[in-house]
RNA sequence: GGCGCCGUAGCCAAGUGGUAAGGCAGAGGUCUGCAAAACCUCCAUUCAGGGGUUCGAUCCCCCUCGGCGCCUCCA
């Protein structure tokens, strides 16, 4: 199947051709370790570790470069702020990430380079752009002259002199143009330094991206990855510095993910409308949140509605409940085929065959779904196919009875089969269904604020009531716990609960 | 000022030059002590509005209205 994915350097979908058959090689943009990672950056790791899953799933052989940016302005300044080193900040930081990405299921990347770790590189790549006339030392560091590089604008889509009229950049009399931008800052005091034939210093922003990528990708490596905002200047800077210190292509495909909105605006911390990944996760179960990402295309804009109460404290996302509903819809599902496995397994007799009504249906379900991913990661659609092959298995074990157990035991691993591997692309219900069910739940009885040995006690009641057939006291349980938000479900096995109040 | 995106049912959301996936909510049904879950059925003659191209447009072009983004640190 012909894999296309949307090129921000050609505004269009492009078949995917790696530089080598077979192996992909990608680097994405990673996060600026200063502060608690945000839903934005939930948004574009979940983006890319799909990108690298559905690759892998694909037969590729995948190298995936995520770097941590552990010095520069922001790093510097917080930790002077919190009275500890840009090293020790970075550090804690970094710790913090790898947890919440851990949480929303993101895969750990092949590498994860740090700046502070690849200085020999970095000064090197300045110095190739200095002795190619591409690069210009001042007092205070070494320039980029976008001048230099004909190509300057394109994957962003301007003209330099467009934006040399409108930008709202500081003059600076200094730069032979206001573009120009940092390749090497000479450090003042108290700033963590590095050696350099321009004095010691630190690198500017992009540079890192360039010299990294080189390091670990080498040239024209396939897929570069990052939010939208970083493609003008930094994926824009990247480029040019790249193409002027190798002469070589620097990237195949430029991949740019879309913004997180809150309530229609992009999601900022000047605008108070700010989120981390922590705060979410308090409120609903962490991967939920993934699946809720997933449910709008990744180029376009994902929008959070969030629930604020008069005083303005954070009340809640509906949206994320939701989406954690047909999580639990999702486990509920799988954990229905595994107990139905373990059944049939003991009355089965030989080898069983899949029916053909069955067969065909997930036959279908892996291709469309597979279609959909092709088609530059259309997840959302995906999503929608495999809300039709959850309904199949519901539907065939409720009325699957008439075939023999064999072949129900055949249908059921086929079912849970296709559901594994639409699951390992999109990262999501992967875990034991046991477990998961009962962290969402207990998720769910943190938000409405009651305990589990209380519901545990009004569950006992009930029982107790329904035991004695006075079912008047039975349904006065169950509405109190409906008033608290909680919804029974009297079952064969006794009686389930969930949480259903947002 | 320059560049660009978006506007699909109550809400979220995918999508295509040939007549609108999916989810949530809602209605009815099967099941149930009652419920819930699960399943079944229904739920946009219509894709902001107006022109145009076309045999045919929600999808292509133009205009209007509305919302947003980048050009400055940002995923």
């Amino acid at each position: 199947m012909d894999i296309r994915f949307y090129n921000t350097l050609t505004r269009s979908k492009e078949p995917f051709r790696t530089r080598e058959p077979g192996r992909a090689a990608i680097y994405v943009c990673g996060p600026t370790v200063y502060d608690d990672a945000h839903l934005g950056h939930a948004r574009a790791y979940v983006a890319f570790d799909v990108l690298v899953r559905f690759l892998r799933r694909s037969g590729f052989q995948v190298t995936y470069v995520r770097n941590y940016t552990d010095v520069d302005d922001k790093v510097i300044k917080r930790a002077a702020e919190a009275g500890t080193t840009p090293g020790e900040l970075a550090e804690r930081f970094i710790g913090r990430y790898r947890e919440d990405m851990a949480r929303l299921r993101v895969l750990e990347p092949d590498v994860t380079p740090r700046v502070t770790e690849h200085m020999p590189e970095i000064v090197a790549l300045v110095q190739a752009l200095v002795d190619r006339g591409h690069a210009y030392v001042l007092d205070d560091g070494v320039y980029f002259s976008v001048r230099s590089y004909n190509g300057y604008g394109r994957l962003s889509g301007r003209q330099l002199d467009d934006m040399k009229a409108g930008a709202r950049v500081d003059v600076d009399d200094r730069k032979q143009d206001p573009l120009d931008f940092a390749l090497w800052k000479v450090a003042k005091p108290g700033e963590p330094a590095w050696e350099s034939p321009w004095g010691k210093g630190r690198p500017g922003w992009h540079i890192e991206c360039s010299a990294m990528s080189r390091r670990y990708l080498g040239d024209g490596f396939d897929i570069h990855g990052g939010g939208m905002d970083l493609i003008f200047p930094h994926h824009e800077n990247e480029i040019a510095q790249s193409v002027c210190a190798t002469g070589a292509e620097f990237v195949r495909c430029w991949m740019h993910n879309g913004f997180v909105n809150v309530n229609k605006e992009k999601m900022s911390k000047s605008l108070g409308n700010f989120f981390t990944i922590r705060q979410a996760a308090e409120a609903v179960e962490a991967e939920a949140i993934r699946l809720y990402l997933l449910g709008t295309h990744y180029r376009s804009p994902v929008q959070f509605e969030v629930d604020v109460a008069e005083d303005g404290s954070l009340r809640g996302f509906p949206g994320l409940v939701e989406a954690e509903r047909r999580l639990a819809y999702g486990y509920d599902v799988v954990r229905r085929l595994v107990r139905a496995e373990a059944q049939l397994a003991a009355k089965a007799k030989g080898e069983g065959k899949v029916p053909d009504a069955v067969a065909q249906a997930i036959k279908t379900f892996e291709e469309s779904f597979g279609a959909s991913m092709a088609d530059d990661l259309n997840a959302a659609e995906a999503l929608g196919h495999l809300a039709g092959l959850q309904r199949l298995a519901n539907e065939f074990l409720d009325r699957g009875k008439e075939h023999a157990p064999a072949d129900r035991l055949a249908a059921t691993r086929r079912l849970r089969g296709a559901m594994a591997g639409a699951g390992a692309v999109l990262g999501v219900l992967e875990r034991e269904p046991d477990e998961a069910l009962r962290a969402i739940g207990a998720t769910g009885l943190r938000r409405v604020g009651m305990s589990e040995a209380d519901l545990d006690d009004a569950i006992g009641r009930r029982a107790a009531a329904r035991k004695a057939k006075d079912f008047a006291a039975a349904d006065r349980v169950r509405a109190e716990l409906l008033e608290q938000g909680i919804e029974l479900m009297d079952g064969p096995t006794g009686t389930e609960w969930r949480v259903v109040r947002a």
